[in-house]
DNA sequence: AGCGCGCGTTCACGGACCGTTCACAGCGGT
DNA sequence: ACCGCTGTGAACGGTCCGTGAACGCGCGCT
C-alpha cells in the first residue's frame, strides 16, 4: 500500500508532473533538480487548484511559522523556481503574481511568444 | 468538506466568477489581474444584487471611513475597473452610472455594438 | 584541517505597479 | 450660459516585487 502510494500522489498540470511525496518533479518527462524550498513552493502552488495563495500562507506552509515583515525569501525563491521552470518549458508561464494578494499557479502560454500578426 | 468551502464563496454573474475571499476574479475562466481597490469595488458592486450602491457607501465598504467631499478616487477606480472588464468581455457592460445616486452592477449586453446611425 | 559546493538568507538597486490628486472635457439640468 | 456631476488622461510619491550579488553554513571530499 505504501508502495502504491506514489502512483496516486501525483499532480499533473500541463507538461508538469509533480510527486509531492518524493521530491520529484518532471517537465516533459525530464526530471527537474529543485531544492527543498523550491519544491515546497511548487507543491503548495500547484496543489492549490488555480486559486491565489497569499504570501503569508505560502510562508507558513513551506517555511513554517509566521512571515516576518521585510522577509524577502519568498520573492527570491519564486524567482529561482520560475527560472528553472522557464528553462525547462520556455513557452509556458506557471506562476502569476497578483500584486497585493499573492501568487497563483496556472499553466498558460507565455505571452513572450507573441505571434506576429498573421492578419490579412 | 473543508476543501469544498471555497466552492460556495463565489459570486457568479454572466461570464464573471468572483471569489471574494481570494482576491480572484475570472472572466470566461481567464483570471483577471485586479488591484486591491479594483477588486474591492467589484466585490461590493457585484454582491449588491443589482441595486444601486451610493458613492458614500461604496467608499465606506471599500476604502473604509467616510468619503470626503471632492474625493475622486471612486470615479478613477470605477473607470479602471470598467476598462479591465471591458477588455476581458467587450460585449458586456457591468457597471452602470446613476447620476446623483451611485453605481449599479448588472451584466447587460453593451450598446456599443449597434453603432451606425449614420449608415442609411 | 582545508577546500569546494549547494543551499538558504539577506541586502541593495531598480522597475513595475498602486492609489491619490489634479486638470480638463462632456453632459444634463436649471 | 452656468453649475454640479461624472469620465478620463496624466503626474506624483509610495509601496511592492524582480533580480543579481554577497554572506554564512553545513557537508562531503581529499
Amino acid at each position: 500500500m505504501e508502495a502504491a502510494e506514489h502512483l496516486r500522489d501525483v499532480i499533473r498540470t500541463g507538461a508538469l508532473e509533480i510527486h509531492p511525496g518524493q521530491g520529484l518533479a518532471r517537465a516533459d518527462g525530464r526530471a527537474l533538480t529543485l531544492s527543498v524550498r523550491e519544491f515546497g513552493l511548487l507543491v503548495v502552488l500547484a496543489g492549490s487548484g488555480g486559486t491565489i495563495v497569499r504570501r503569508e500562507e505560502l510562508y507558513r506552509r513551506v517555511w513554517g511559522g509566521a512571515l516576518r515583515p521585510g522577509d524577502r525569501s519568498i520573492d527570491v525563491y519564486i524567482h529561482k523556481l520560475r527560472t528553472k521552470l522557464e528553462e525547462a518549458l520556455p513557452e509556458w508561464a506557471f506562476i502569476h503574481t497578483h500584486v497585493g494578494f499573492g501568487y497563483r499557479f496556472s499553466p498558460e502560454r507565455s505571452r513572450a511568444f507573441h505571434i506576429p500578426s498573421t492578419d490579412r
